[in-house]
Order: structure tokens, then C-alpha cells, then sequence
DNA sequence: CTTTCTATGCTTTTT
DNA sequence: GCATAGAAAG
């Protein structure tokens, strides 16, 4: 197959280029997979590069896969050598064979935000630091702007010499480094950073990554922080072939560290380095480039390019002013409705964006009252969930129980009356002996604690106890011991029983995550590429996968479904009809842009809108909301000026209506009678609008209010489980098999029930748990 | 030690 | 408006 085969004259140069370091600035949907997935394809078969040397890096495992299947279809054998990774789990592979050099186990844990919040609180509590002044969160913001930017602690304190507010925070950086390393453990942030410094102490790992990796392709670039550029160029150091991918316009990540200087300042930092632009657009309709590229000119200080496409106009972008945010929900659901019906489209055409999070509910609500299938992508990472991190702690613990944050997590869940005097004293206890945590557990009788050690010994046998488990080397199982030997479902204090459902649903989730996991990983070889490697236990390997899940890397594109998410989310995606909600001056742009100082924040802005528009195919359509409720407060909001920046031709008016500028003024106007003079909703500063005229619909709210929580992603399966079966019954578990059923007892708040399974032997378990099936 | 009540603050955006 | 954290009561 002829690897340049239905590529464009560009992408064909790009494709040949493959020595020396190269920039592809590839505007959104102008083919660059495609570019990249070809060039792999050129360098194995025609240029006889071994696929040992190829490392291709990308921002989330989603698209980390995707590219991997794709180049496993157009090379075929051999290609399982190529690294395609994310920058994080790049860094994990690298550090676990060597961060030992660095004083670290190689059997550390990663710590996700919620594990750097619990550490950054005992910091300020032992630093005597007033969070009031100076919260957490602030600090943990300025720690990940160091490490970022690659500012050691040392570093830091000499800065702070210069400037005394920087104190504290300075003083928190470096126990709060303590305490992680003390724990053996390394968040997001030190994956990268403790790479670079691994590879600048020890020339020989950095030789031996440069003489593998000879070539190096990195997509987004544009979202790189200074840690990953670092990264890249140390290992880019020797052999210089280096591609980057990206698109300024699409710098969405800078409140994250990206720096977007790394692409605009490409051509000055490699000196011989070959641009090529990407400007045809393979994927949307003419009417849709041109108003992207028209919101888009109003940066400054961006690489000058301009879309096309040969796709013909297509329709006009529609426009819709709502009273508020009900009505914005209510008209998303109907056009999706509408479509479906008249043009037959699938559900998964479909896509709903918004600025924050928190404006999914709504729309969520009415998605659920509609009985359309729908996913929220984001939001609480499933990994993220009270129930399955309190999980993920006990295997934690039983996989390595120097992460004392683990231990502490569930020396008390399910509740064994052990408070948080006890722990204090325990803390106490370890920090004067420089033990870890669970080893003063297990000391408990020297530790002063009295009546409580009785309980700490059981907690600690308890843990022991499921250690021995591990040989057997199923996740699955462990997790299945896990809860049964804690009584941990039981021990739920959930809110209310849709509550209890969710969380049993989510559990359940984990375990076929963990039998998958289990399945994919029989009689694998723990030994990796290079020799001296120790094999390391199913378990720790289970736990480092599950640490680098994003969100939406769960999505799956077979689904049937309308995604909703953010803007920031849908980077990457496409989808036919795209609907942009909240477009709201305060809103998107967001409030915290419109208040700075500096006009880059509504630049990002600008971008974020940029990529939005740029996801759709056929179809866009914007929205916003004459009133919102934000914070439980109701704003009233002028219309984004972003919609002001698209020329009105590109809008729909195919029904003799006005045409989409106008038509937002006159339903500003006519949407009220009592609204006063018919300001033009533009122009129309928040602060003048501050008293609100008529009740933003509260019958809605309250209409809403009693539906409460909706599962994620499960079906929209409702009523009580029901119990089909009786004892003597014939019934299937998902996991452990066919099995009889003996008895059913009903409990607190479930029917316990025991089967004897064919293979399984005797298992007790709850019905709405379990769901199990009558043969 | 646990449960219940009250106050606070949160909203950008995520690997 | 909601979730969380901390205080107060049991």
C-alpha cells in the first residue's frame, strides 16, 4: 500500500520530511492523525527505520489509541514496538525502571489531586499556615506552577528570599516534597519533572532513551509546559528528529502551564527547522471555517493561517436566544429530537458543549426527562469517585503500604471505631520513630492509644489477611475479598437509596474494569524491554493504568449516545451537529477573562471558542441564556461576543425570519414586556443589568429539583431492582459463573444472598449488587 | 466515637 | 445550589 496515497501536497511533505526537526502547524481537522499515522508508515517501510526507534506521544490515552490502531492497520507486524503514549505515561514507564537513582522505590504511587489536597492539608496543619489566608488549593496552584516551569525547592527558596509573601508557600513546597517522597509517592506534576532530573543526573539512562528514541513525534504541542519541551529535547538532543504537531489556536491549557511560546518559538529554538502549514479541512462545511476563522482573527500574536475546505457552504449556523438555562435545555433536546426524526440521524451525531461543568445538570435533566441516551464526559472522573478511590486505597495499602495517605483513607471505612484521636496519636507515634504510618499501626500497643489498639491489631490482620490473597494474582478477586472481608457495601452511609445504587453500580464497574484487566494481562510477562527489570505484581500494574485515566478516555465511540461536555474536553473530537451553549458574556468568555488585566486570558477564550466551532461537521449551532443561575444566584448576561464576531451572513435565516444579529435583539426585546427600553443586548455591561426584572421561572427549578442524581452513563433503567429468582433457582453472575442459588435473607437494605457456584464455590453477596440472572 | 447541624466557598478548564 | 468541612451534641 502506497503510504502517500490521498494525502494533499502538504501532507505528502510532511510525511517525506522525516530528518531534522520539523513543525506542522496543522490547523483543526486538516488531517494531521492522518499525516502522523503516514509518516510512521514512511519511516518503517520506506526508509528502514526499526519501529524500536519510533516514540510518538500524544495528550490523552484516547488518542494515544486511536493512533496506535490506526499505524497497527497500515504497517502491520512489527509495529507493537513503537511507544505510543501519553507524556505521563511515558514518564511512569521510564521512572519505574530507574527513579531508584533518585532515591525514590520504583514501586511508587501516584498521587491524583484529592491525595495532593489530603498531604497539602497536613502540610499547612504542621506549618501552623492560616488556610484562610492562604488556602490549600493556592498553595498546590503555585507547587504545580514550580514544577511546571521546573523550579526546584532550592530554587524557590532563593526566590522567596527576595520576596516575603512567597514564605509559606515556599515553606509548604518543600514538606509537602517531603512527605511524598517519605511516602513513596509522586504526583502528576513529578512524573515529568522527576524524568528531566533523572535524565539530566544520569547521562547514561538519557543516552540510552536518545539512542531509542531517534524519532520523536509529539502531537498538541501547543500545549506543552516547560517540563514536557524540557523532556522532548533532551531526548531530541542527539538525533534531532523531531516533529511536533500543532496549532496555536488550539492552546486551550495555559491555566495548566502550557506554554504556548514552545510552537510559536519553534522556528528560534531549531534553528534548521522545517514549517509546513496544513490549511485544508477535511472535515467541516465552508459556512463553519469561516466563522471560526473570523472569531479566531481577533487575536494578535498568532501564526497567521486561514481553513478552507472543498465541502461547499453547507447550512448556516443557527442562533438561539433562550429566557434561561431550561429553555436553552429544552431547545437543545428538541433540535436533537427533530433532527433525529426528519434526517434519521444517530444519537452519537451529536454533541452538547458548554464552559464549565456545573452547566451540564441542567441539560443532564432534561436530557433524562426526554429519554435520550446520553454520556457527560468529565466532571468527576470515574477513578475519582468516593467509593472507588476508598477501593483503590485498600489495594493500595495491600500493594504498598508506604502511601500512608492510602492507609488513613480506610483505617476507618467502613467504620471501626477507630477516630481521629487515634490516628493523631498514631501520627505521632510514626513521626517520632520515622516509621510510615501503617508500620506504627502494627505497633499500635507501644503507641499509647489504649482500648483502640485491640481494633488497629484487627485492622491490621485484616490487611495482612488479603496480602496473601495476591498470589493468586487476580484483581478481580482481591477486590471481591476485598469487600467482602470488610463489609464495605454494607457499610456504605449513602444518602438515599439512588445514592446506594449508583455507588454499588460504580463498584461493580471497577470489578469488570478489573476482570478485563485480569483477562488482558493472563500469563503476561511482568519482565519489560529491558533486562535487570523486576517483575512487578498484577496489582501494581492495575494501579498505575488506573492512575492516568482521564474521562474521556472511557468514552466509547460504539455507544449510541449525545456527549456532553466541555470545550475543553471535545479537543480532538468531531462530531456532525454541535450545539454551544451558555454563550454568555461572564459565561464564556468566562467571568474570571473579562475581569483580567491581561487580554491573553481572553485570548485563551477566544481559542476555546475557536475549537468549538471547529468541532462540528455540518451543523452548529449556538445558544445563550437572557438569565442564568449561577452559585444559586441569578445573572443576567449579555451575549458573548463571540457571536459578534461571526458576520451575520453565515447565520441561518432560510424562513424568512430575521436574520441571526437582528433576531437576537428583537427576542431581547420581545422576550419581556416588562424589560424597559429594548437595549440591544450587546454592548450591554453585566453591571447595568444587575436588578432582575420577572422570576427566572421558578417552577422549573422546582419541577427539577426532585430528580436528583442521575447515574452517569448507565442506562436510564428505572424502579427498585426486582428479584426474579428464588432459592433452588438456577442463576448467572457476570464473573464467577452458573451457580445454584441456597438461600436469600433480607437485610438492611438489600436481600443477601447466597449461591453455590459451579466453579466458584459459595459466594454471598446483595441482590441489587450482584444482578443476577435467572437461567 | 459518631451523628447531626451549620457555615462556607465554589467555578473555569485536566493529565 | 450543592458539597464539603468543621462544630456541637449525643
Amino acid at each position: 500500500m502506497d503510504v502517500f496515497e490521498g494525502l494533499n501536497k502538504e501532507q505528502a511533505e510532511a510525511v517525506r520530511t522525516v530528518n531534522g526537526p520539523l513543525l506542522i502547524l496543522a490547523g483543526a481537522g486538516s488531517g494531521k492523525t492522518r499525516v502522523l499515522t503516514c509518516r510512521t508508515a514512511y519511516l518503517i517501510k520506506e526508509c528502514g527505520v526499526n519501529p524500536f526507534n519510533i516514540l510518538a506521544i500524544t495528550f490523552t490515552n484516547k488518542a494515544a489509541a486511536e493512533m496506535r490502531s490506526r499505524i497497527d492497520n497500515m504497517v502491520g507486524f512489527g509495529s507493537e514496538g513503537i511507544w505510543v503514549s501519553t507524556f505521563h505515561s511515558m514518564c511512569v514507564r521510564i521512572l519505574r525502571r530507574y527513579i531508584d537513582r533518585l532515591g525514590f522505590d520504583n514501586s511508587f504511587s501516584i498521587y491524583d489531586a484529592d491525595d495532593q489536597k489530603t498531604v497539602m492539608k497536613e502540610v499547612a496543619k504542621r506549618l501552623e499556615i492560616n488556610t484562610k489566608e492562604l488556602p490549600e488549593r493556592a498553595i498546590l496552584a503555585s507547587v504545580s506552577h514550580y514544577k511546571d516551569e521546573l523550579v526546584s525547592v532550592e530554587e524557590a527558596e532563593r526566590e522567596a528570599l527576595e520576596d516575603f509573601t512567597l514564605r509559606d508557600t515556599v515553606k509548604a513546597y518543600r514538606l509537602y516534597q517531603e512527605t511524598l517522597k517519605k511516602n513513596n509517592a509522586l504526583d502528576f506534576d513529578d512524573l515529568l519533572v522527576k524524568t528531566v532530573q533523572l535524565f539530566r543526573s544520569c547521562p547514561e539512562v538519557l543516552d540510552s532513551y536518545r539512542d531509542r528514541f531517534r524519532y520523536i513525534m509529539v502531537d498538541e504541542y501547543q500545549d506543552t509546559n516547560t517540563a514536557q519541551f524540557e523532556l522532548v529535547s533532551l531526548l531530541a538532543g542527539k538525533h534531532g528528529n523531531i516533529c511536533v504537531v500543532g496549532d496555536d489556536d488550539q492552546s486551550i491549557y495555559k491555566f495548566r502551564g502550557a506554554n504556548i511560546r514552545n510552537i510559536l518559538d519553534f522556528e528560534r529554538v531549531y534553528e534548521n527547522a522545517c514549517v509546513i502549514r496544513l490549511e485544508q479541512n477535511y472535515r467541516s462545511t465552508q459556512n463553519i471555517l469561516d466563522a471560526a476563522n473570523a472569531v479566531i482573527s481577533n487575536n494578535r500574536g498568532r501564526k497567521e493561517k486561514s481553513l478552507w475546505s472543498d465541502r461547499g457552504r453547507g447550512s448556516g449556523i443557527r442562533l438561539r436566544y433562550c429566557d434561561n438555562a431550561y429553555d436553552e435545555a429544552d431547545y437543545v433536546v428538541d433540535s436533537i429530537k427533530r433532527k433525529r426524526s426528519l434526517a434519521g440521524s444517530d444519537f452519537r451525531d451529536f454533541a452538547v458543549l458548554f464552559r464549565t461543568n456545573a452547566q451540564s445538570r441542567i441539560l443532564e435533566e432534561k436530557f433524562v426527562m426526554s429519554g435520550i441516551p446520553y454520556t457527560v464526559v468529565g466532571g468527576v472522573n470515574f477513578y475519582a469517585r468516593r467509593e472507588i478511590k476508598d477501593l483503590l486505597a485498600y489495594l493500595k495499602t495491600i500493594d504498598n503500604a508506604r502511601d500512608d495517605v492510602a492507609v488513613k483513607r480506610i483505617i476507618n471505612v467502613p467504620r471501626r471505631g477507630i477516630g481521629a484521636v487515634t490516628v493523631n496519636k498514631l501520627e505521632k507515634y510514626a513521626l517520632d520513630n520515622s516509621l510510615t504510618f501503617f508500620e506504627a499501626l502494627k505497633e499500635a500497643d507501644k503507641a499509647g492509644v489504649g482500648k483502640a489498639a485491640l481494633k488497629l491489631k484487627a485492622f491490621v490482620e485484616l490487611i495482612m489477611g488479603l496480602r496473601e490473597e495476591l498470589v493468586n494474582g487476580s484483581v478481580a478477586d482481591l477486590l471481591d475479598r476485598v469487600l467482602d472481608e470488610t463489609g464495605y457495601i454494607e457499610g456504605m452511609d449513602a444518602a438515599d437509596d439512588i445514592d446506594l445504587k449508583t455507588r454499588s453500580e460504580n463498584i461493580e464497574e471497577l470489578i469488570n474494569k478489573a476482570a478485563a484487566f485480569d483477562e488482558e494481562n493472563e500469563g503476561a510477562d511482568t519482565a519489560e524491554d529491558l533486562p535487570g527489570a523486576s517483575a512487578r505484581s498484577v496489582l501494581s500494574r492495575f494501579l498505575e493504568e488506573v492512575a492516568l485515566v482521564a474521562d474521556i478516555d472511557n468514552t466509547d465511540d460504539n455507544d449510541n449516545r449525545v456527549l456532553l461536555m466541555t470545550l475543553h474536553s471535545a479537543k480532538g473530537l468531531e462530531f456532525p451537529c454541535v450545539f454551544i451553549t451558555g454563550m454568555e458574556e461572564g459565561i464564556f468568555p468566562g467571568f474570571g477573562a473579562l475581569q483580567s488585566e491581561d487580554e491573553m486570558e481572553l485570548e485563551e477564550e477566544r481559542r476555546l471558542c475557536y475549537v468549538g466551532i471547529t468541532r462540528a461537521k455540518d451543523e452548529l449551532s449556538l445558544s445563550c441564556a437572557r438569565a442564568r443561575m449561577v452559585r444559586g444566584e441569578t445573572h443576567y448576561h449579555a451575549a458573548s461576543r463571540f457571536i459578534a464576531e461571526i458576520p451575520e451572513k453565515l447565520f441561518q435565516d432560510g424562513t424568512g425570519q430575521a436574520s441571526g444579529r437582528a433576531r437576537i435583539n428583537r427576542q431581547a426585546a420581545g422576550a419581556l414586556p416588562s424589560s424597559g427600553p429594548s437595549l440591544p443586548y450587546y454592548n450591554v455591561k453585566p453591571a447595568l443589568m444587575g436588578k432582575p426584572y420577572g422570576t427566572a421561572d421558578g417552577q422549573d427549578r422546582q419541577r427539577v429539583r426532585s430528580l436528583k442524581l442521575i447515574p452517569r452513563g448507565s442506562d436510564l433503567k428505572k424502579g427498585p431492582e426486582e428479584i426474579d429468582y428464588a432459592e433452588g433457582d438456577r442463576v448467572s453472575h457476570i464473573k464467577f459463573g452458573t451457580g445454584t442459588v441456597q438461600s436469600i435473607v433480607k437485610g438492611v437494605r438489600d436481600y443477601e444472598v447466597t449461591v453455590d457456584f459451579d466453579t466458584a464455590g459459595v459466594r454471598k453477596m446483595l441482590a441489587g449488587f450482584a444482578k443476577l440472572k435467572k437461567m
